[in-house]
DNA sequence: ATGGCGCTTAGTACCAGGTACTAACCCCGA
DNA sequence: TCGGGGTTAGTACCTGGTACTAAGCGCCAT
């Protein structure tokens, strides 16, 4: 019973009556035995749950929670690793991760409403674990009219896992220039 | 009303008559002219879709939808461009989904149970916007020892989007030797 | 003023998917 | 034979609705 539930939240108590071959009472019973609330309460905390992970990963502007920013200088970021962003066979932190870390904390950077990264060369200097916290340290190292060279560097404790080198370019003239012209 | 559910989705149409003023009755009048479902079907869709979601942006061992890969060889992919995705000031794809959907093809295209990205260079050719669809194609290059040169082109119709040059390490002797000494 | 129209509200019957509780049944072992 | 444990049936009640009927109010035109 706890399996069906867990891989179809959405199945109702007549559902699982019926796939388990017992009565409703019976699964009523046990799961108030097994505390599983009704499936209504399911779905409600799932359409939470996922909506805010959702949020925090799809919908934010940076990655990892930002500790510290100077913009136009230097930006400090920690990300906690959690078991969904890790591989599944070599339960290793996937790399778009640090990537995504460091990218945002050198786009966040620029003092521009339209900062877009246009290239960049990372490292991946050793594997990052589940339950770590990778703190990335971001600055700007040069500026040459609309670019800007940022470098980041990610840590876990005191152990470097991560340097990347991003070419940011300021494309907030271009942009205007595009709304007007309509 | 419209802005209330869209911001509160969990809203009974009695927290909802309450909040606007009006009758219950009322509310569910407009929620019929509206088209808007009750609240039950409303937080059922969030959790099919957000879960969904979840699961294709940071569950999965890929991003975007595979359309070919001949392992040890050539692969391809394809993502479609959604608002989440995005930047909210200039609605262009924030560069971490490139990298991310290059890098998983890139590892994805390694004969091997732990394949990690050791170092990339990558480069952002043109902004890609919501709705458009981005097919990856990434191929092997050069392999030394246990160490990969992959390559990932990545095209909105026949348009350059992206380059990246991925060093991928292969590394299931190393874990095989972790696992062999605990 | 009278009627008609739109919007709002009240009320009722009904539904799904439950909770909470009582009562009965069957089997199995001391 | 008696007593539990697990299962089932049944009933009352709850939430958050749908679907439908009917009534009230303001307002405008005739």
């Amino acid at each position: 019973m706890v399996r069906q539930i867990e891989d179809n939240p959405f199945l109702t108590d007549e559902d699982l009556a019926r796939v388990l071959g017992v009565s409703i009472q019976t699964v009523r019973l046990d799961r108030a035995e097994l505390e599983i609330p009704e499936m209504r309460m399911r779905i409600k905390k799932m359409a939470r749950e996922s909506d805010q992970k959702l949020r925090a990963i799809a919908g934010s502007e940076i990655v990892g929670e930002l500790l510290d920013l100077v913009v136009g200088q230097t930006g400090m970021s920690v990300l906690e690793v959690t078991a969904e962003m890790t591989l599944q066979k070599t339960r290793v932190l996937n790399g778009q991760y640090l990537f995504a870390q460091a990218n945002t904390l050198a786009v966040g950077l620029i003092d521009s409403d339209a900062a877009l990264t246009g290239a960049a060369r990372v490292s991946f200097k050793r594997p990052v674990l589940k339950g770590e916290k990778v703190v990335a340290r971001a600055m700007i190292t040069a500026k040459k009219l609309n670019k800007y060279i940022v470098r980041v560097l990610s840590q876990v404790k005191d152990e470097l896992v991560f340097i990347g080198k991003f070419m940011v370019f300021d494309l907030s003239e271009e942009v205007k220039k595009l709304e007007n012209s309509p």
